[in-house]
DNA sequence: AAGGCTCACAACCGCTTTTTA
DNA sequence: TTAAAAAGCGGTTGTGAGCCT
């Protein structure tokens, strides 16, 4: 038996919707709020529609501070690069938008932006729509990509900060690959240490620090990177530039002088390559539960400059994720 | 002027997730 | 704990406006 219909279909209106609803539906909810229930908000309206079709209307064109009209280059920016990164998950994307709708811009999507983009980057269009799911079998390493520059993707901020997708960096998904720094360091792979990937360091782990004070990688540019990994740490112990807020903060790999334990960031002067981020000493498998949030995390902080953190939920200490851009 | 076509966008549908009793 | 209801979400459709032939 499926399941009971919301209103009687055969008694509701369909189709757009008139000024006199508009100013109806908006009155009521104005005084009176929406009182949780939306199924019997039309009722009391005095509306003859369905719930849902009431709730729609508000939420995409009625309620306050709704934008309508042009998208600015910078929310065309914002659509793509999140877009490349999450796919169509389009609620998620219009939270960083303010006054957008997902409808608008999944609309604007699908009927502008698709297609001013696809000339310019094929790849953008062809993300899986959702992060795949490697649980404990990442796909091996001759798998990995090569190299991309992540320079044009994140810029440095006045307060020492990086933000994600503030350029035309256009990575077409994030890519759970490897669990714990050691099985990475092991391979040896100058590949995938030259690749492109997103590493998140437990407590007390700086990510692309150098423990000399140099610290030259997180001011970003000025010198040459022979390594594009991003990394994030909670506090940033080890550059002088200690965070107390426990704002995550991204840096550059590539360092200086190479750091030591426990972190294994900067450069590593015994095996020559760089990487970022990440314990080397201990192994802890991921709680993929944690994937979620750290994409929430991503997606929903992506483009501030404060990478805030909700310790509780989402980080635990030695538990580390990588991401791969490709 | 009329018909056909394209495009933009509002709205609907149905599935999934969350909430509530 | 569970099932039903409600809300959320994304894909799809319907419709009107504008353009072209």
């Amino acid at each position: 038996m499926g399941r009971a219909p919301c209103c009687d279909k055969a008694n509701v209106k369909k189709g757009p919707w008139s000024p006199e609803e508009d100013s109806k539906l908006k009155e009521y909810i104005e005084k009176y709020g929406t009182g949780g229930n939306w199924i019997a908000l039309p009722q009391k309206a005095g509306l003859k529609r369905c719930g849902k079709s009431c709730r729609l209307r508000w939420l995409n064109y009625l309620r306050p501070n709704i934008k309508h009209g042009e998208f600015s280059e910078n929310e065309d920016k914002i659509i793509c690069s999140l877009f490349a990164s999450i796919g169509s998950r389009w609620s998620i994307i219009a939270a960083q938008l303010p006054g957008r709708t997902d409808n608008d811009i999944k609309n604007y999507w699908n009927t502008k932006l698709k297609k001013k983009l696809l000339g310019m980057s094929p790849n953008l269009l062809h993300h899986q729509k959702k992060l795949p799911s490697y649980n404990n079998n990442p796909p091996p390493l001759h798998q990995t990509p090569t190299s991309q520059s992540f320079s044009s993707l994140f810029s440095c901020s006045n307060n020492n900060y990086y933000t994600p997708f503030k350029s035309s960096f256009e990575p077409t998904s994030f890519l759970p690959i490897l669990t714990n720094t050691t099985s990475l360091l092991e391979t040896q792979d100058q590949t995938l240490f030259s690749s492109n990937y997103l590493m998140f360091g437990g407590d007390n782990q700086a990510s692309c620090s150098s423990s000399d004070g140099s610290c030259t990688q997180i001011s970003y540019g000025g010198r040459e990177m022979k390594q594009q990994g991003m990394g994030f740490a909670q506090s940033y112990i080890s550059s002088g530039l200690e965070d107390h807020n426990q704002k995550f903060m991204l840096g550059y790999g590539g360092g200086g002088g190479g750091d030591h334990n426990p972190t294994v960031c900067g450069e590593d002067n015994s095996s020559g390559y760089n990487f970022v981020g990440g314990d080397h000493q201990i192994q802890n498998p991921v709680v993929y539960d944690q994937l979620e949030d750290i994409k929430q995390l991503i997606i929903t902080n992506g483009c501030n400059n404060n990478f805030l953190f909700d310790e509780n939920k989402t980080h635990q200490q030695d538990q580390k994720l990588m991401y791969y851009y490709y």
